[in-house]
RNA sequence: GUGCCUGUAGCUCAGUGGAUAGAGCGUCUGGCUCCGGACCAGAAGGCCGCAGGUUCGACUCCUGUCAGGCACACCA
């Protein structure tokens, strides 16, 4: 925030220490009571040699106060600077009027590129809850990086290869009815996947059968490939519609099945550069100096492994897209793995190993264990988007009986409920799930925000004055406006903070937190009010404060309707 | 067994080494002659897993320990 950035470099005037170092020192106080920014003097005591107290006094009484603070207090060694709330009304308004959608965007990237790896389904199996994770976590930071100024790149790298497509071949071949598949395809094939499991452990043979298939689609045999294409295209297409549900989008579906042709190189370019070792019969990568165990590129019978392909894939992406930084957003469960390549990579020269970041996120399992698409332990996400939108709209029937394109709004809310849960936590925590957490819509919710939105649209709609991009930050010093504009304010840092990190949640939190201050301004604090001046000057915050909230949805890939 | 992650209010979780540890859900109480009650206000609820250490100062950093999760080569 401007000001701060300006506070810090007063006081490295007055301390002679960097301006970076104050900023970073530069605090929130717990209480609003004792001023809006403090500055602890514990540290300087050392340097300086005096009591924190006397140097606290010794700030207050000599620095430069700039203009937008009002006053200088110092409780013990604290420093404590009171905004004057009239200049930083004026100041972020303005700012956010100015830069409308804009607010809080960069250029910091500079053009960059930043490769996303995120979703990933497999193919033929249904699209659960375990899956929504990846899917929003990474849709949310190709806007957060996007907005920062970099150049970013979807990409979903289907899980469209493997033995699981001979076994599906299989299950077709012996069950299959082809209605089924095309009514509802998802179902049809995990039903038929589901089968196979059942009946192999009667009939071993089934499991031969299916690695046949398998290694015919590996040896290019059309009918096994015109199956599996057909499988493949049924099942994107499901993901399509779940996709366009959630307002995902990707650059690329290179999938597994992309690089099929494109590992040999990379295995010789591995032997040549002398990873290679060969152990129980398969080739594998000894990294036993860097306390790991090793990385199998090559299975005893010469197929390939998740890892090939990975190098092959970022390989391919490096060169492709020369990108600055390769993220994947996949569970923690695969920490190990992604270790292990990613020093695969290290050791084959490439110098870009450092650019690639495994970015995990916490398990979803249900109350009664993990999920098991085999078990049949699993909820769908459509079912879960479904049921969202469902009690969306009997909410909005009940409170809302005259509002028009329900059906739409209902969506909107409903899915960027489901949405906004997932995202507020911080991705590492593991996720129990829960109807009755997914379904409630009140306190720390998407709808909550949405909500607060809605309220904000409904004022500037019914509002006699009209705002015309002139602040009256005179107007604007109450205590919930002060805590409202604080956090307007402080909206781009929290954007910066959630890139940093590649985490999302931040965003979500503190547009939670604007949300917050919002409704306990509106509660205290009539907008349209007699006295034009005042009804203008808190429109433009009640206007300045439902853009940030739009920019804040809209980075978590969640819609702002005006009405709901 | 080894490695990684997580332990904060009944539950779900915030908390760049700084002041009296904060929200939401749930529970209890109160609030629309007034811009949308999917809201607001208040109450109750805490040895921040445990023990050491570093520091002027530790929920935060270090070590140990306990508990839970995950991973540990022919799945992805």
């Amino acid at each position: 925030m401007i000001f701060d950035i300006q506070l810090a470099e007063e006081l490295s005037a007055i301390t002679h220490l960097p301006a970076q170092e104050i900023s970073d020192m530069l605090e929130i106080p717990p209480d609003r009571q004792l001023g809006d920014r403090a500055f602890p003097c514990f540290k300087l005591a050392k340097t300086m040699r005096k009591n924190p107290q006397f140097i606290a006094q010794e700030i207050a009484d000599n620095i430069k106060k700039p203009n937008f603070i009002e006053r200088i207090e110092t409780k013990g060694a604290y420093v404590n600077f009171f905004f004057n709330r009239a200049v930083l009304a004026q100041t972020v308004l303005e700012d956010i009027l100015n830069k409308g959608e804009h607010y809080g965007s960069s250029d910091k990237g500079n053009g960059s590129v930043v490769c996303i790896d995120f979703s990933a389904p497999n193919i033929a199996k249904p699209f659960h809850i375990g899956h929504l994770r990846s899917t929003v976590i990474g849709n949310s930071l190709y806007k957060i990086y996007e907005f920062l100024g970099y150049k970013c790149i979807g990409i979903n790298h289907l899980g469209d290869w493997g033995t699981q497509f001979g076994k599906l071949i299989t299950a077709y071949k012996h069950w299959g009815i082809k209605d089924d598949l095309e009514k509802e395809p998802i179902k049809a094939l995990l039903d038929i996947y589901v089968r196979f499991h059942d009946e192999a452990e009667k009939d071993p043979s089934l499991e031969d059968e299916a690695r046949l298939w398998f290694k015919r689609m590996e040896d290019g045999d059309e009918e096994a490939l015109s199956l599996w294409r057909w499988f493949k295209d049924l099942s994107l297409r499901e993901f399509n519609k779940i996709y366009d549900m959630l307002g995902v989008k990707f650059d690329y579906y290179t999938g597994e099945s992309f690089y099929n042709d494109k590992m040999d190189r990379v295995v010789e370019l591995l032997q040549e550069k002398g990873l290679l070792t060969e152990s129980q019969g398969a080739l594998v990568v000894d990294l036993s100096q860097y306390d790991m165990p090793p990385c199998m590129i090559k299975k005893t019978d010469g197929t390939t492994l998740y890892a090939t392909r990975d190098i092959t894939a970022a390989i391919y992406r490096k060169e492709t897209f020369d990108f600055d930084k390769c993220l994947y957003v996949v569970a923690y469960q695969q920490d190990l793995h992604f270790r292990q390549w990613f020093k695969v990579i290290e050791l084959m020269g490439f110098d870009w190993y450092d650019k690639l970041f495994h970015v995990p996120f916490g398990m979803v399992s249900m109350e009664e264990g993990t999920l098991s698409t085999r078990k049949g332990r699993v909820v769908f996400l459509e079912d879960v988007l479904q049921k969202a939108v469902d009690r969306t709209l009997d909410i909005i029937k009940e409170k809302n009986p005259g509002l028009e394109n329900k059906e739409d709004v209902a969506k909107q809310v409903g899915i960027g409920a489901v949405v906004f849960h997932d995202l507020i936590n911080n991705r590492i925590k593991d996720i129990v799930f829960s109807w009755d957490q997914v379904l409630n819509f009140d306190g720390e919710t998407g709808p909550y925000v949405q909500y607060a939105h809605a309220r904000a649209m409904s004022i500037l709609a019914k509002a006699t004055q009209t705002i015309n991009g002139e602040v009256v930050g005179d107007l604007l010093t109450e205590d919930e406006a002060l805590e409202l504009i604080d956090l307007l304010a402080r909206f781009p840092e929290a954007i910066e903070a959630a890139c940093q990190a590649n985490e999302p949640s931040i965003v979500a939190r503190h547009t939670i937190d604007i949300a917050q201050a919002f409704n306990k301004f509106y509660k205290n604090h009539m907008v349209i009010v007699d006295d034009d001046e005042l009804q203008k000057a808190r429109l433009t915050l009640v206007y300045a404060t439902a853009q940030v909230i739009r920019i804040g949805l809209s980075l978590l890939g969640i819609q702002a309707p005006a009405k709901m």
